[in-house]
DNA sequence: TGACTTAATGACACCGATGTCATGACACCG
DNA sequence: CGGTGTCATGACATCGGTGTCATTAAGTCA
């Protein structure tokens, strides 16, 4: 491979001059410099980020640690890999501030982290985000310390600057706009306790609710689920059938994500309900594969990966730039997007003219 | 940042001594081992991988194009983003042997290709693998000729090395199983033409009928679908009415892929059929959150990422190590998921029996 | 016991860029 | 016309490792 003393050679200049003409931080004459130019084409000259690294001192890169890309073992079905629409938009900022992003996995297992930060470390990193694939409290390593890191999608006890997705204010949307569209009698299919988004949801519920001036009725948000495995299907449709029992059943049932939605459509079908005619279903993720997919397509509520990814670049690259960093969590608002899962009491008469 | 020589000094030997500790390539006392291993904990040194870079001569790093990761406005919705299995299997492989895979990002535009080569240039990779979101045709930039270049899930004019799903032989063994579990009359729900992959199942399709004396139906596959677009769902109604009004209509419906079949299911239902007793149908892709998580659960065969993200790993590490290339493109098998969705005719007896 | 290998270590050059400083040629100003 | 500033360029040191070679001490073999 070409160096710049082949290329000086080739244009009978000093390599300085070279220098000169790719970094273009001093005059060169308008000869000389197509002199140049072209012995550079000529060689297929690249410089070498190595040498030019090892003088600045400065790299550029900024690592991203994930499990997203090799989610093997423990609950791939459980996420989907909807992470990666974080690192789709870190990825973004990145390509266009011109810095390099080193990306990462964790291959499944936690352990592996201090291994990949040396590496990082090696090639002198100038800081380091962290993306989880789902809203959790992590813990890293403290040799994380010495970088400016940030966390996206989840948070920990030392207040590293963090990116979250506002769960609490998404629901609360969506209920309000379910209310707004004349459901009353509103259901709340909670995912396990285990995950963060679970309690965050069920309280931006309440608080729609209880803001609509809606008394809460326990008997509409029953226990959350055990678990995600086969299993579940059981005890969602005990669930449902539950739901579907109660003296005043709910008009719509919001389900803890998308893909408990997609069951949800099953088991009622199967029960021989029509969506929406019989009852209305919500999801949460807007997880599109699905909600676009499903027939009818389903309503849900954003879970804003990629504005959080790129948050989570636009914040590293500032403390990068100023080891400044926020103290507060940068809690992320997602879109309600309504489609025709839910009946809008108030529209559909429009609706019908409109067929 | 420490230095190399500040360890030096600080356990008062050579800097080529702590070389030595770091690489193990030569013999060196305990003693001073110990000595020179504590001066590298306690300054928490770190060597730059730029520095052994450039005195070597090689990078360690393969570069990865893909529109995986931002792949944002041309067809989202179109293939999701299994082609991150491919990124997945690539990165297992690479992990293993220590390399460092530089992940750029086309941006969902092919324009940016050639930037993209000069940054791996610039970082000396040693090879590049191109992954496609879905198996198709490509051409790369003539500048990618002058390093060892793998193509994931595509392939060109030029014979550059290639892996690809086997679409062919895993539809086959699809039918063929369809066959063996009592079906005759199989119907088969063509991807558009746009798709290398809609034409190579057609002909798997085909041969397992033909080998099975089963004559060819063409009223059993309807033709092609023209987009992907919401308007589908109209012609996808229509060719299932179709099928369903035939004076022999088909026992298992074969999907082009899995999101197809999921569209299929709510069609299906809303006629008030019921898969799988009053019809059977199998997917293609083996997404596994729609496959395992639809009800009933789907019968697929699997698109396998990972495979050939490993088998593409390998190809290219062997091209860097020595200029060998294979000629004909590596065809990867996909299994066949039988599941549910489907009427095996000849164990539902035993099935009862079971339950 | 002398020749030869092996262990253990250091001095020094070198990889390929770029920062610093020096140099020569003009142009401009008073 | 001498002093000063800008343009255009080159010589050289330097970044942080590692390859090469040299050196010394200790062990081995004939």
């Amino acid at each position: 491979m070409a160096t710049i003393y082949d290329v000086a050679k080739a244009a009978g200049v000093s390599a300085k001059t070279v220098s000169r003409v790719l970094n273009q931080d001093a005059p060169v004459g308008r000869e000389t410099r197509e002199k140049v130019e072209q012995a550079i084409h000529a060689l297929g000259y690249v410089p070498s980020n190595a040498a030019r690294m090892m003088r600045s001192n400065r790299s550029g890169i900024v690592g991203l640690i994930t499990g997203a890309i090799s989610q093997t073992s423990d609950n791939p079905e459980l996420t989907g890999l909807p992470d990666l629409f974080i690192v789709q938009g870190i990825q973004q900022v990145m390509a266009a501030q011109k810095k390099t992003l080193m990306i990462a996995d964790t291959a499944g297992s936690a352990d592996n982290i201090p291994h990949l930060l040396e590496t990082f470390r090696q090639h002198r990193a100038e800081g380091i985000i962290y993306v989880a694939d789902y809203h959790k409290q992590i813990e890293l390593p403290d040799m994380a310390k010495s970088l400016p890191v940030v966390l996206a999608n989840c948070f920990d006890t030392r207040a590293t600057p963090s990116v979250l997705p506002d769960d609490k204010l998404g629901q609360k949307r969506l209920v309000e706009r379910l209310i707004k569209a004349g459901h009353h009698r509103i259901a709340l299919l909670r995912l396990p306790e285990t995950f963060v988004a679970s309690d965050l949801r069920y309280q931006g519920y309440c608080d729609a609710m209880s803001e609509a001036s809606i008394p809460f009725d326990p008997a509409l948000v029953p226990s959350t689920l055990q678990d995600d495995d086969p299993r579940q299907l059981g005890q969602l449709t005990e669930a449902l059938k539950h739901l579907l029992n109660l003296d005043q059943p709910p008009t719509v049932i919001c389900c803890g994500n998308d893909k408990m939605a997609l069951r949800v459509y099953g088991i009622l079908r199967s029960m021989g309900l029509n969506i929406p005619e019989d009852i209305s279903i919500a999801g949460y993720d807007n997880y599109t594969l699905i909600a676009e997919t499903l027939y009818p397509a389903l309503t849900t509520v954003e879970l804003p990966y990629r504005d959080m990814g790129r948050q989570a670049a636009e914040l590293i690259l500032d403390m990068i730039k100023q080891a400044d960093h926020p103290n507060e969590p940068a809690l992320i608002q997602g879109d309600v997007y309504w489609r025709s899962s839910v009946t809008d009491f108030f529209t559909t008469n429009v609706k019908m003219f409109q067929q």
